[in-house]
RNA sequence: GUCCUCGUGGUGAAACGGAUAUCACGACUGGCUUCGAACCAGUUAUUGGGGGUUCGAUUCCCUCCGAGGACGCCA
């Protein structure tokens, strides 16, 4: 509907009007009295034309109204602004695609159809060195719900975690195991864990808890410290990293390993392709990137002086391989806020191998801070002052977890105090929306030990539909229709955030429909009307609910 | 020190530069012999301070104050 507003005003705009088409907003106003949908066009013209935006804005109404358009009542103009206001016909004619679409097998109303664009998402991607965090699990819900959000356009989507399973952590992971198996401390400055002192750098890299001392246990005590950590590393994503992503319900297609960046010759031909670019030279034994050429602040090391490719490295190795080698149209990153610095250099690196800069997204999203009766708490696996994803999940619920999280934009910082969300759990807003859904469930339940006549959507849907003309009604199917709008400018500008929002609105206008009318009455083509409008109800909620990965329940 | 986020009711958050700043929780007031009261209705803020740009600023610019994060041949 906004483009086609916008379309209309293409239309009557005069001909004669330099480019207006940027600054054009077409946006739901916050108060109903503005109707449906309002447009800003008069102010973006008013400097052009030399006039006052309330003349042109009239003048623009006045010719749209003359032009006639059933899918409006009114279109008037007020303080400036263009207000729409949709007719109930239009309302009525949307709420029996809802009802249409939701037959078995068919499209789902407001998904669009499948395209051939190839979309990559990377998140979570923790090292395989410790569980999952609850902070771990706000970019996992995320990235999900983006997933799902996307695959709702129409778009390919692949989710894929990158598992760091070379380099020195996993050397330190190693190290770790050693250390639990009890042979000699091999690194000078290791204390074990009692007397662990934190300003040591890097102890709370060796030491991270119990579930070191089970994974030793798993590890033959013969192996080198390097064989140790990837054996351990492996039992790692297996036993503690994927049981936890599954329950957490968050879906991966790809476990991408980065020690395979290293075989098949990707390798070699981006070295190359950068020495012939001479954007590598040698200082201090290591092998440097001149990614200052491409906006960096400095230069970076893509070898260590050791032989060892730096993460950078792998990183160019993993980003070209999405893009250049699986030919996604778009690879989108989310990562914490600790990484955020560097993206500089990874958008030098893209640029240096001619990757249009518009192909790479980054979402950073801020940390989450753990609190315990209002004071802050380091996080540190080490002294176990951290809650792992599965903790949470056991503590609060899946969906209330996923709900909590999913309500804050990628860049709020937060505070968590688990005590404080345990005690909340219980009013956590998902409940309102799922106590909608199963009410909505029990009102056609009841409807159909009343009367087998109603016992179909196929058999009540558009007929009696002009029955619908209360406030309450007219205003659910208002936010319902809310709905394929909102993903699509979700699936733009990433903020997941509004999907909670709009299904909280949604439940909110049924509750308040529930409360003022009966759906359930002695005039059986009223009733029909009503039990059609909160089938569609359901079938939307259930479908927002699915997109952010939690129950819908019939009952509760 | 430099760079990134952020600062909004008692609390936690929303708002591509738009109209009377939105939502949830808490608190207070009222509502169940009718489809589920896990519900509904009502009350509770001049958006950290100060300048600027604009018809219009929570939003953009400058400055100050405060919070978190990043500045490795760690990942």
């Amino acid at each position: 509907m906004k483009a086609i507003i916008k379309t209309l005003l293409g239309g009557v705009v005069r001909k004669t009007t330099p480019d207006f088409g940027s600054d054009i907003l077409v946006e739901i106003p916050d108060n109903k009295k503005y109707g449906d949908y309002t447009t800003n066009v008069a102010f973006a013209l008013s400097k052009a034309l030399g006039e006052a935006p309330q003349k042109i804005a009239e003048d623009l109404a006045e010719k749209l109204n003359n032009e006639g358009n059933e899918n409006f009542d009114k279109i008037e103009a007020v303080n400036g602004f263009i207000n729409f206001f949709l007719s109930d016909n239009y309302l009525r004619t949307e709420l029996n695609k809802i009802l249409e679409k939701s037959v078995r097998g068919g499209p789902v109303y407001g998904w669009e159809n499948e395209t051939s664009t190839k979309i990559h998402l990377d998140f979570v991607s923790a090292n395989p060195t410790g569980p999952l965090t609850m902070g771990n699990g706000r970019g996992g819900f995320y990235g999900d719900v983006l997933a799902n959000v996307l695959e709702s356009r129409g778009f390919s989507v692949t989710r894929e975690y990158y598992v760091n399973d070379r380099g020195e952590q996993i050397l330190n992971l190693g190290r770790s195991i050693k250390m639990a198996q009890g042979s000699s401390l091999s690194i000078p400055g290791i204390i074990p864990p009692p007397s662990a002192d934190s300003s040591i750098p890097g102890i709370d890299k060796l030491y991270k808890g119990e579930y070191i001392n089970e994974i030793a246990k798993e590890i033959n005590t013969g192996l080198s410290e390097s064989e140790a950590g990837q054996k351990a590393a492996e039992l790692i994503l297996e036993e503690y990293i994927k049981p936890a992503v599954k329950k957490a319900g968050i879906k991966f297609d790809n476990w991408f390993s980065e020690k395979s960046l290293y075989r098949g010759g990707n390798y070699e031909k981006i070295m190359k392709e950068l020495m012939r670019k001479d954007l590598v030279y040698e200082l201090d034994g290591a092998t440097w990137m001149k990614t200052t050429k491409f906006g960096d602040s400095e230069d970076r090391v893509l070898i260590k002086k050791n032989g060892e490719e730096t993460y950078f490295m792998s990183d160019i190795l993993y980003h070209a391989d999405k893009i250049k080698i699986r030919k996604f149209d778009k690879v989108i990153d989310i990562w914490g806020a600790d990484h955020h610095g560097y993206a500089p250099r990874l958008k030098a690196a893209l640029a240096a191998l001619d990757i249009p800069e518009n192909k790479l997204e980054i979402i950073i999203s801020q940390l989450v801070r753990l609190v315990k009766n209002g004071k802050e708490v380091k996080i540190s696996k080490r002294a176990g002052n951290f809650i792992t994803l599965e903790e949470l999940i056991d503590e609060v619920g899946i969906d209330a977890a996923r709900f909590f999280f999913l309500m804050y934009s990628p860049n709020t910082h937060m505070d968590f105090d688990l005590a404080l969300a345990k005690e909340r759990s219980q009013k956590n807003p998902v409940y309102y929306v799922q106590y909608a859904h199963a009410r909505i469930a029990s009102i056609l339940r009841k409807s159909q030990i009343l009367n087998s006549k109603f016992e179909t959507n196929s058999k009540l849907k558009t007929q009696n539909s002009k029955l619908l003309k209360e406030k309450e009604e007219l205003n659910l199917i208002r936010k319902l229709i809310e709905l394929p709008e909102l993903l699509e400018e979700i699936a733009q500008n990433y903020e997941v955030h509004r999907l909670p929002r709009y299904v909280l609105e949604l439940a909110k206008e049924f509750h308040n429909f529930y409360e003022k009318q009966q759906v359930i009455t002695e005039d059986d083509n009223l009733t029909a009307a009503r039990l059609s409008l909160v089938s569609a109800t359901k079938i939307i909620l259930s479908n927002v609910l699915n997109l952010m990965g939690i129950k819908a329940p019939d009952k509760m």
